[in-house]
DNA sequence: CGTTCTATTTATAAGAC
DNA sequence: TGTCTTATAAATAGAAC
């Protein structure tokens, strides 16, 4: 018997699923090239396979085409946005707009580049990594925030830091040196 | 004469392009979702369409989903990263590895789990929109590290703030206000 | 094992409505 | 202009090497 019909489930045969997975994937990304090339149109599929070796295999294959791509999703602002005021994220939030407005007037000039060198050290870290960063920043600035408010430093100005939600960001273990 | 043999190239008359593109945009989804379900793999698939109303077309549609496997991309390092020594930056880089196991081991803690309330506000972002945070902490720190500094304050801390490059910033425009 | 080979299913370019 | 139809190209599951 040849080519039974498709049930589109969970294929358990192990060798069966890796067989059909290296010929669909295959196919995949053909679709995506042929869509790409008869319209003109940009496009990236991204896949993740933990059984592999290099576990991910994107389209196309050139990374950059794929952060311009992946750039483009993320400047598109979400229907369901929550809001939450006086937090740093709500003054950005008034921004937003003129940020993507940028980001799509400036697509010539990549990321990297308007970041110039400062971004060069940052630009390889995810999300997740971003928002370490911003943990630390953050316990830095309540530290300094502390000092400088037994200082009688600027009101303004610590309002500001203040603004910034500080608690329950112990025991992350960074820079504990 | 039906069906005509398919010659990869621009398809110039604009009528049969998208007529093209709304069929192959929906066979491209639907070979995802396949392939995805037979064998059990993580997908994304990202179409940018500046012609069409919504320009942008994701599979599948749960942004939460789409924005996983984006992480999940950007977790894993490229070849040929720039190292940078006595930044913020190349700190982290040594913590990379464990950060990235954490994240893999964690799949079922969500990203705005672990970050609990204080992430909540920030979890709506992009990474540009990140950056720009990290711009603005960045120049907060420069501001109160002046202050710092000219109070003698200790000098362990100011090292560590000094260790970020804080120079060519200006002119963002951020909280000029 | 990995490759190649069909029988079929599936996708889809034009045409019809 | 948008659906529906249909002939044909393309993808691919399972078998055969």
């Amino acid at each position: 018997m040849e080519r039974a019909k498709l049930t589109m489930e969970f294929i358990t045969n192990e060798k069966a699923r890796d067989t059909t997975f290296q010929k669909r994937k295959k196919g995949l990304k053909k679709k995506a090239y042929e869509l790409s090339t008869l319209c003109d149109v940009p496009i990236c599929v991204i896949i993740y396979h933990c059984s592999s070796q290099s576990e991910l295999e994107i389209w196309p294959s050139n990374r950059e085409k794929v952060r311009k791509i992946i750039d483009r999703y993320n400047s598109v602002p979400k229907e369901n946005q929550q809001k939450r005021a006086h937090t740093l994220g709500d003054i950005l939030e008034g921004r937003k707009r003129k940020v993507e407005q940028d980001l799509f007037k400036q697509q010539k000039n990549s990321t990297a580049t308007k970041y110039s060198n400062w971004h060069a050290s940052f630009d390889s870290f995810d999300k997740d990594q971003l928002m370490k960063m911003l943990l630390i920043l953050d316990e830095r600035l309540k530290t300094v925030r502390t000092r400088i408010a037994s200082m009688k430093g600027s009101e303004d100005l610590t309002a500001l830091i203040s603004s910034f939600p500080s608690d329950n960001l112990q025991g992350l273990g960074l820079f504990q040196s």
